[in-house]
DNA sequence: TTTATATTTCTATATTTTTAGAAATATAAA
DNA sequence: TTTATATTTCTAAAAATATAGAAATATAAA
């Protein structure tokens, strides 16, 4: 029961994680493209700042559902598929 | 890709709707029983507004992860288990 | 019709979230 | 070391969200 409680958690927070367009936006493009830094998914977007990618790549990471692997100044990012599949297969579509 | 525009921003509606607390229980609670009023729900939470609750469910409702029902006074929510099997299949564990 | 119960809408307030500019940090390349 | 690039943290402002009391609406039961 208590781990039920703290997968709860983990389920808002990957709710809210992906309950915001731009964050989506990010989730999908690196589901369907892997290994990429924030300067490759900052030209896919429109227009966002680059420290709100950063806040909103925190977040993706933060609740599990982002992978990422640091290389001297880059970092990749990958969505991790077990826990897509698990909270929301949607995005592996 | 026009349908792709209009399946995320359900996506996103239904994500924003599960990204809380009071919420994602309220999805469970439904997972597991189905056809709840209004009240049966209000008792199985700690506590709540009625007006709050009622915001809560039409934020469930309306991104379609809730079904529901009217009998008189009454209406009877479900969840619809489509949605939740492509969008947050956790619900159903 | 009166009364009771279920649910919603209105309104306002408190809290959280999003956003981005500026400054800071980290690493690599020249 | 200097310079350039990638990313984060700090800070503040604007926008969105959660919350609930009070009033309104809807239906059923007495």
């Amino acid at each position: 029961m208590v781990e039920d409680q703290a997968d709860m958690r983990q389920a808002v927070k990957i709710y809210k994680a992906l309950g915001e367009p731009t964050r989506l936006k990010i989730a999908m493009i690196l589901t369907e493209e892997r290994n990429l830094c924030c300067t490759d998914i900052k030209c896919k977007l429109e227009s966002v700042a680059g420290s709100t990618l950063s806040h909103h790549l925190k977040q993706l990471t933060d609740c599990g559902l982002l992978d990422l692997r640091k290389d001297g100044t880059y970092i990749y990012y990958s969505v991790n598929r077990e826990v897509a599949r698990k909270y929301a297969p949607y995005l592996l579509e």
